[in-house]
DNA sequence: AAGTTTGGCAACCGCCTATCT
DNA sequence: CAGATAGGCGGTTGCCAAACT
């Protein structure tokens, strides 16, 4: 025997739409009382003309208890981002066609993963877009004509500007695509600190163009069996570069690069030469506290198929393939506390209006 | 002041998967 | 083991209020 449907043949007489005050209470009373151990059964029992599912959302995303209702802080902004730049359906760390708000909604207590599908689709969404970041992959966006105006542009630019103080700390862009190499870093030398000087200003909307063009999966040189590692490095470097720019401007913030070792040199992800590259490694520094350089986690590729990396704690984790590669990262960004991604106390950025600021 | 547009969000729809019979 | 459902989830819709013309 099997179950007998939710509330199909019924559907014609059961309501829908908007609740009101008296059936509010009556699920609230009902579910106090008696718990939830059976959604399709609810509804009769608690008096309510409604579909158990129904029933379920509106228990769940309006009239629990602990959930948290009003404005989101910064904070929680700030970690919505985070988390959503790492497991949205666009991220490399996931193949699924969907974003996964309920995974984001477990590290935001009281926060349901509708309110903050909502949050993020009206608001964050239209932050993201005027700063020139594409909300969808989190990273600078290379539609050249979606940035229509100069505060965009300027805005672009100056998030740009600031990429450079990273590829400075990083002793330039290291080993390969020489010729944006040294177009960018010259217009970064020269264009210093933002201003609203309109001709300064143009000569920033070069050099977001230039950058643009550098950070555009499609520019970017790849070659298996490095493709995979590449990318992913290109990827988690945005979902940062939204993050720790504020502080990688100030002397004795934190870093983040990637370590090409087989020359020595460090260079900004996206422009890893896969041909060169035998180690890569992806460093985190901290010296906000004077703690001197931290090595938060490494990525190495033994050979060209099969990747381990190295946490914190001293255990590690391989994949064989490049799906559980991304699952490892994964985990290791999710058992990290102390890492940026999920609001650890490294960087001390924020949303002030529409745009990033230290704090 | 009235009509129109836009933004915010609760609720619904349909798909997926774990679980049950 | 197969078939079917309940519950869970993400995407989308549509209502309502605020903002704009």
């Amino acid at each position: 025997m099997v179950r007998p449907p939710c509330c199909g043949e019924d559907e014609e007489k059961v309501k829908k739409g908007p609740w009101t005050a008296e059936e509010d209470a009556k699920l609230v009373d009902y579910i106090t009382n008696k718990g939830h151990t059976n959604w399709k059964s609810l509804p009769k029992l608690a008096g309510l003309n409604r579909c158990g599912k129904s029933c379920r959302l509106r228990w769940t995303n309006y009239l629990r208890p602990d959930i948290k209702r009003g404005k989101f802080s910064d904070e929680e902004e700030r970690l919505i981002i985070n988390l959503h730049s790492v497991l949205s359906n666009n991220s490399f760390f996931f193949f699924s066609r969907h974003c996964r708000w309920s995974r984001i909604a477990t590290h935001l207590p009281g926060r349901t993963d509708n309110e903050i599908k909502n949050y993020y689709n009206t608001h964050i969404r239209k932050k993201l877009l005027q700063m020139g970041i594409d909300p969808q992959t989190h990273k600078p966006r290379t539609d050249h004509s979606q940035i229509i105006n100069l505060t965009q542009l300027i805005g672009a630019a100056q998030q740009l500007n600031s990429m450079m103080m990273l590829s400075n700390n990083s002793n330039g862009l290291g080993n390969s695509n020489n010729n944006y190499n040294t177009s960018v870093t010259n217009g970064i030398i020269s264009n210093g600190l933002l201003t609203t000087n309109l001709h300064e200003a143009a000569a920033k909307v070069q050099l977001a163009q230039n950058l643009l063009h550098l950070f555009n999966p499609t520019t970017a040189t790849s070659a298996s069996p490095f493709l995979a590692q590449q990318q992913l490095s290109q990827q988690f470097f945005c979902n940062q570069l939204i993050n720790t720019l504020p502080a990688l401007a100030t002397a004795g913030g934190s870093s983040l690069m990637v370590n090409n070792s087989s020359n020595g040199a460090l260079a900004m992800p996206g422009l890893v030469s896969p041909e060169a590259s035998s180690s890569t490694s992806l460093v985190h520094t901290n010296n906000v506290n004077g703690g001197g350089e931290m090595e938060r986690m490494k990525m190495e590729s033994g050979n060209n198929n099969n990747y381990q990396q190295n946490f914190s704690d001293g255990t590690t984790a391989t994949a064989a393939d490049v799906g559980g590669e991304y699952e490892a990262w994964e985990k290791m960004l999710l058992m990290d506390d102390d890492f940026a991604v999920l609001g650890g106390s490294t960087f001390f950025s924020s949303w002030k209006d529409d745009h990033l600021v230290l704090e």
